[in-house]
DNA sequence: GTGTGCCTAAACATGG
DNA sequence: CCCATGTTTAGGCACA
């Protein structure tokens, strides 16, 4: 728990941060043309390529992000016309003007957003693992959410504005445009004050690793920090909200009041339904009746959920919803603390949306590589997702297709490339039906694929999306200790090393951590060894290629015809710990592991019995360890600091062997605890220990 | 239907 | 007592 690292967040590497830039500038650079280029519909998009689709859907954005930012200029224009006039209008500008009532935020706040039906119909062209699909649905989901809550807040800021203003317009014509200006003043300071909230905010969710900022992408955040707080937007900010009071006068005096209904906004919301097929669906409920009758009768206020007041870091529980009104008027109402946590929300869907742009660019990637390879191979209309294809990947055999030789070559550093989907399998838009749970077919276990080349090609995709990797707990751990300088990590370590290299493991830590001790555990191929300074765990790749676990429950029975000479190889409780109750050194101990792989022999100990080659050679490495030991411990690990790479003489939990079992010091009787199924995978021996990569 | 592998939760033990 | 670590057991799920 408190060892989940703070540096994973922020270890994108220099790819992602090209990719987010081109995505900004493409952007920024699409806008200008974008008015008369495009011109189609989500709808057309289930005719396009799948190359084509998520492209037309971009501009599909952009032209939006376009339309936004004429409306944006339009409202400065007309602003400014105000400003340059009297202070206060006439129903009738009003009437003439309706795009007056669009407030800006609201209109910043939906740039990017494609409705979850758009990108279902967007994905279903595709080829696409459920888990990416769930984490771009889960994308779009949260910045619905926050896009219905700050609107919703929007709302709430600008009524209340209203009701200022009016009660200002009583107070006489002639101090009005004073106090405007020192309410300017006031809200430019607000502002600013925000300003700082909304950086330590991103600071945080940096940390947290909700955010992804590059070090050489910092000009994303800061482009959208500045232009969420630009003078010219404070500006516009503040002539916005003071230019409802027009609304006001025609609507009558129901300013504080969230539940007053604002006809006046009813353009505003079908107008986001345009581009926002979910809302569209809220607005137009909410056109059927009154906001009214929303709140009131639906009580499905966005900030106000299973009697919580959604209002970020509130929480706070209501028995009804009237209460929860009272609470939302009281506690945030328009105040230097709301209106900053409408900034942070602000930024926070910013970030969201740039996420999401990244990923979809990723998706697109992803899209493109896949669609190639999808020609190659027969196109088995079957299968379907990565699970499938594991399935595939084991009947094939893997002599045949060795995964250390697959010959991948990236077409982008970040997208995922799943050796053996691409070599068995083809994933088809029917695997977007299937289920998004959790994975628990993961390859590289029953004929125990060796998953480095999938992860290290595949590195940055895992560190930055929240994808479970379609790896084994054990695989996964076996990876981070042969990854290790000395092959070997504490308990601690090999936490850190789960959160730094997935981004998934950076949640549910509780889940998982445990899951990892009860294979370290449970999984005889991982070696627990301790020193002075503590345990630390070590791989025997024998034993993984085996997959056998520690005998669990009531000893298998033995029958007398097992064949005895492979009692002996398989003797993993003897290699659990005898290995270690050496005193071998866990860099040795690895090397000791690579001579048996070399030499095809099974790795046990220099007390069991069996060829005699073993033993030689366990006997030399033994006088060569003592030797070193004579030296002391020198050379430190970087994974395990404070812990000497040598583990002392002194070890280590016995192994607990069955009373019966428990036969001599060779304890070759422990033998008989072995599944009946040990030496199937005899024929993979030749595959070890080679893919210790990285 | 059954066996197997994997994941997850939980209980428990141990040591700092 | 709390927490981290480690072990063990049980149940559920997916698959062959």
């Amino acid at each position: 728990m408190m060892q989940e690292s703070g540096t994973e967040a922020t270890s994108n590497g220099p790819a992602s941060q090209n990719r987010a830039a081109s995505v900004e500038d493409g952007a920024r650079n699409a806008r200008p043309n974008s008015a008369t280029s495009v011109d189609v519909t989500a709808a057309d998009l289930i005719h396009l390529q799948p190359q084509q689709a998520l492209q037309v859907a971009r501009q599909i954005l952009l032209q939006q992000q376009h339309q936004q930012q004429q409306q944006q200029q339009q409202q400065q224009q007309q602003q400014l016309q105000l400003q340059q006039g009297t202070d206060l209008k006439s129903p009738k500008d009003n009437e003439n003007q309706p795009s007056l009532q669009v407030p800006v935020s609201v209109a910043m706040m939906t740039p990017q957003v494609i409705t979850p039906q758009q990108m279902q119909q967007i994905l279903q062209q595709q080829v696409l693992s459920p888990q990416q699909l769930q984490v771009l649905l889960q994308q779009q989901q949260a910045l619905m959410l926050q896009q219905q809550q700050l609107q919703e807040f929007y709302k709430k800021q600008q009524e209340q504005l209203h009701l200022q203003l009016l009660q200002q317009q009583h107070a006489g014509k002639q101090s009005k445009e004073q106090q405007q200006q020192a309410q300017q003043l006031a809200f430019q300071q607000q502002l600013m004050q925000v300003q700082q909230l909304q950086q330590q905010h991103l600071l945080n969710l940096q940390r947290q690793g909700l955010l992804t900022i590059q070090p050489g992408q910092t000009a994303l955040p800061l482009h959208s920090l500045t232009q969420g707080i630009n003078p010219a937007e404070l500006q516009q900010l503040w002539k916005e909200v003071t230019n409802l009071k027009e609304e006001n006068n025609s609507n009558g005096r129901r300013g504080l009041d969230l539940s007053s209904p604002q006809p006046p906004k009813k353009p505003l919301l079908n107008q986001h339904a345009s581009t926002n097929g979910q809302y569209m669906s809220h607005s137009l409920k909410r056109e059927g009746s009154t906001l009214d009758d929303y709140h009131h009768s639906h009580h499905s206020h966005p900030l106000y959920g299973h009697g919580v007041c959604k209002w970020p870091g509130c929480e706070a529980v209501f028995e009804d919803f009237q209460s929860f009104l009272k609470h939302l008027n009281n506690e945030h109402a328009l105040d230097d603390r709301s209106t900053a946590q409408c900034r942070v929300q602000m930024q926070v869907v910013q970030q969201l949306e740039l996420q999401l742009a990244k990923d979809k660019e990723r998706l697109q990637a992803m899209m493109t590589h896949l669609h190639v390879k999808s020609t190659e191979p027969k196109p088995t209309p079957q299968p379907l997702n990565l699970v499938s294809s594991v399935t595939l990947s084991k009947t094939a055999p893997p002599e045949a297709s060795p995964p250390l030789s697959l010959p991948q070559t990236p077409t982008t550093p970040t997208a995922p490339l799943t050796p053996l989907s691409q070599a068995h399998s083809v994933i088809t838009p029917n695997s977007l039906h299937h289920s998004v749970g959790p994975m628990r077919r993961r390859y590289s276990d029953k004929y125990n694929m060796p998953i480095s080349p999938d992860i290290v090609q595949n590195k940055e995709f895992y560190m930055n999306a929240e994808v479970r990797p379609p790896f084994t707990y054990a695989s996964l751990i076996r990876q981070g200790i042969l990854e290790s300088p000395e092959k070997q990590l504490t308990l601690n370590e090999i936490y850190n090393w789960f959160t730094r290299m997935f981004a998934y493991f950076r949640r549910n830590a509780a889940t998982w951590k445990g899951t990892i001790r009860t294979n370290l555990s449970q999984h005889k191929c991982f070696v627990r060894v301790e020193d002075e300074f503590g345990s630390f765990w070590t791989v025997d790749d024998e034993e993984f290629k085996c997959g056998r676990h520690i005998q669990r429950g009531r000893p298998q029975k033995y029958t007398a015809d097992e064949n005895f000479d492979e009692l002996l190889v398989q003797s993993p409780a003897l290699v659990k710990n005898i290995q270690t109750s050496l005193g071998y050194g866990p860099a040795l101990s690895a090397a000791f592991q690579a001579s048996m792989a070399e030499n095809n022999i099974p790795l046990y100990t220099t007390a069991s019995i069996g060829s005699p080659t073993l033993n030689s050679l366990a006997n030399a490495i033994r006088e060569e360890m003592i030797g070193a030991m004579d030296h002391g411990n020198s050379n430190g690990s970087d994974s395990s600091p404070g812990r000497s790479p040598l583990p002392a003489m002194h070890h280590i939990k016995e192994e607990p062997l069955d009373p019966e079992d428990h036969e001599g010091p060779l304890s070759l009787v422990t033998t008989a605890n072995h599944s009946p199924d040990f030496d199937h995978h005899r024929d993979y021996d030749d595959d070890q220990g080679h893919d210790d990569m990285l």
